[in-house]
DNA sequence: GAGCACTGC
């Protein structure tokens, strides 16, 4: 947008009315919560407010956004109305994106960015005002952040000023986290939503939502529906049938009709299709996931059916494995939803499920993210702030993470060296904290550098941060015309050494995007790849006292077996580890709670001519489908093992959350047990494992010779 | 022999 042109009359939007209040407010306390609907001006207007009466002066405001696009769109939007070019005294920050200057006073940023700027200014003194926005998200980075800010106001109470604002988010509660903190109303501009129940909850509910669908079409006036599922294979079995009914109508009965798939993973260019306008006298239905319900907003929608569920990832500390559920909505949840029906005119939602259980069974609100995720970045990132007096355990969280889950990252930190076996931090852990990336990789980084191989790891870590998801290198093409390029195959050591193999290729042909379609591999996520490797190879250029060698290349010809990154991935992934069976290739994992677990079955790990697959593995993670599996999977040799285990015995976990050091001996025996790690290796078995070592080694130089 | 919701540094 040329910043010539005059700037667009400023919105008469329900906040500007509250204005003076609102002010009154932030002058007297450190600390205000405003509560502002849909369609309020909370995320544009708040920050001009502080400008106009001064707040700027000392320093610029923060606005917090839990998404890219949000943090980009709504400066862009504030700009405007200011009149001023972006990037001056407006602007953002976002990943691999800082549009900000010295003149900058209202900075937009994602929650993650300054969480790492609090990383090398831990009181965030640059910033006159924080504001949290779209807090009932409640995004683990929210929340760490709302923790925070507690901590931050205490010690800069004199001039720091917090606002929290938020949709929905329950306001007393935050009120009461932030002892008794002052909270806003602001109405927002949504049209009423009508809601209609079912009697009961269908036992088949793509059926009752197409008949829903097919209903609304054939009696309701014209508008759009946006119909809410659990993931890509509903949304397509919905597409598919709904079409099939619509086409099954009776010529002229109804106007026509546009069915549209949504959901993250269809492609940019098929997404953008929600955002055309209807065509005249066409009614669109929009079969979407989630996406719909907060990321992506659709115009024209005056109709929303909500089947009250949804897919949800969650991480079990006590087993160290993630699954992905359906599972009921939250109330909030179906609010939302609802509210999607309501933004140009009065709408309508249909609810697949009886008000009773809407009452009863929906929890308030969703369950915060930070209850269903791993917490080993988290806590280190904590760690690293050299916070006084803190004790993980008892951190102040709005929703503290159970003990178990934080005594589970403790465990993973201690394993890959980032906290002593006191629980303080270490040099290795610091430099971790700094790399934008999970803790095992972080830790395989410094490995790496430290054997020679950094360049590689840089690879690899970045295309596991960008999460491709690879077409199956096993399933035979099945009479395709297109010819398919195969992929490398990660000579048998496994998932990581594939990954490296796939850069290294890529960045051969000049990062040619044709070579990515060739190869069934997603444009987008190669990009992002590439944009991570620099990244890290600029911070770690930075924190690295000696020489990097950074530089991508086919680099098999010094190592031909991936030696030493794969010695640094067994570092790394200290806390990830697992032992195969002696009998069969099942393995369980090493560490505090044995699991059994299998290979998955998109792995590249080869079997040696026994049909065994290694002793020992690292794995990136475990997700629990219709089994427990490990996924991206990495063979390392015995040797490299011996020094986990000897960690794992002295693991003691009453020591690393803080805790008194009671002496040993007045433990409780049920702790003591449960910490003892799994006996090592016994002699069969590494006498065996010998064994298949060199006959894996024997069958492995045969096939190089080949 | 599986199958993946959504974000973010």
């Amino acid at each position: 947008m040329p910043s010539q042109s005059p700037p667009p009359a400023p919105p008469v939007l329900p906040i500007s009315e509250h204005e003076d209040e609102i002010v009154a407010a932030v002058d007297a306390h450190p600390v205000v919560v405003v509560i502002g609907e849909t369609g309020s001006g909370k995320s544009t207007q708040l920050s001009q407010i502080l400008h106009r009466r001064g707040y700027t002066r000392r320093g610029p405001i923060a606005v917090t956004q839990p998404r890219r696009v949000a943090a980009v769109s709504v400066s862009r939007r504030v700009a405007q109305e200011l009149g001023v070019p972006l990037g001056d005294e407006v602007g953002y920050a976002i990943r691999f994106e800082d549009r900000t200057s010295e003149r900058t006073c209202i900075k937009y940023l994602t929650d993650g960015v300054l969480l790492r700027e609090s990383l090398s200014n831990p009181e965030l003194k640059q910033y006159s005002v924080i504001i949290l926005d779209e807090a009932h998200e409640r995004s683990l980075n929210t929340d760490i952040l709302l923790g925070l800010m507690k901590r931050l106001i205490k010690d800069r109470a004199s001039d720091l000023k917090v606002l929290i604002t938020s949709a929905t988010l329950d306001g007393l509660k935050v009120s009461k986290f932030f002892s008794g903190c002052p909270v806003l109303n602001i109405p927002g501009t949504l049209f009423p939503v009508e809601k209609f129940y079912s009697t009961e909850r269908p036992t088949n509910y793509i059926e009752s939502s197409l008949r829903t669908a097919i209903d609304i079409h054939a009696k309701e006036p014209p508008g759009d529906v946006l119909i809410f599922m659990t993931g890509k294979d509903d949304i397509d079995k919905m597409v598919s049938k709904l079409e099939e009914r619509i086409q099954n109508l009776e010529e002229g009965s109804c106007m026509d009709a546009l069915v549209l798939p949504l959901h993250g993973s269809l492609p940019p260019e098929l997404q953008v299709r929600v955002f055309a306008p209807a065509p005249p006298n066409c009614r669109r239905f929009i079969v979407a996931t989630n996406v719909a319900e907060t990321s992506l907003t659709v115009d024209g929608v005056v109709f929303v059916i909500d089947c009250g569920y949804v897919k949800q990832r969650q991480y079990n500390p006590s087993s160290g494995m993630y699954s992905l559920d359906v599972v009921q909505i939250s109330r909030v949840q179906a609010d939302q939803r609802a509210g999607r029906a309501g933004r140009t005119r009065p709408g309508k939602c249909y609810r697949l499920y009886p008000m009773s259980i809407y009452e009863k069974e929906f929890l308030e609100a969703t369950v915060p993210e930070i209850q269903r995720s791993s917490l080993a970045g988290s806590v280190l990132y904590l760690k690293s702030l050299n916070l006084p007096d803190i004790n993980i355990l008892k951190f102040d969280f709005l929703d503290p993470p159970s003990r178990e889950s934080l005594e589970d990252a403790l465990r993973q930190l201690y394993l890959i060296d980032a906290i002593d076996e006191n629980g303080h931090i270490t040099d290795v852990g610091r430099i971790m904290a700094e790399l934008p990336l999970e803790p095992s990789l972080s830790r395989t980084l410094i490995e790496a550098n430290e054997l020679g191989c950094l360049s590689q790891a840089l690879s690899v870590a970045a295309i596991l941060s960008a999460e491709i998801t690879l077409r199956s290198t096993r399933s035979k093409d099945v009479g395709g015309k297109r010819k398919r390029h195969e992929l490398p195959d990660g000579s048998g050591w496994g998932d990581h050494v594939q990954l490296l193999q796939i850069f290294e290729s890529w960045d051969q042909t000049g990062y040619d995007p044709k070579w990515c379609s060739d190869h069934d591999l997603q444009v987008r996520g190669m990009k992002l790849s590439k944009d991570v490797r620099n990244q890290l190879c600029q911070i770690i250029q930075k924190i690295a006292k000696g020489p990097t060698d950074v530089h991508a290349r086919k680099s098999r010809k010094n190592d031909p077996d991936y030696r030493k990154l794969r010695r640094a991935l067994c570092v790394g992934y200290g806390n990830q580890l697992a032992e195969r069976m002696l009998h069969h290739n099942g393995y369980h994992t090493v560490g505090y709670r044995a699991q059994l677990v299998q290979v998955h079955p998109s792995s590249v790990l080869e079997a040696d001519e026994y049909g065994k697959f290694p002793m020992y593995v690292v794995y990136h993670e475990l997700i629990s489908t219709t089994r427990p599996y490990m996924r991206n999977i990495c063979a390392v040799d015995q040797a490299w093992v011996e020094p986990i285990l000897k960690k794992l015995e002295k693991l003691d976990v009453n020591r690393l959350s803080g805790g008194s050091s009671a002496p040993k001996d007045s433990e409780p025996l049920e702790d003591k047990q449960v910490n003892a790690p799994k006996k090592a290796v016994d002699v069969k078995q590494s006498e065996v494992d010998s064994k298949i070592q060199a006959a894996r080694e024997r069958y492995l130089a045969r096939k190089g010779k080949k």
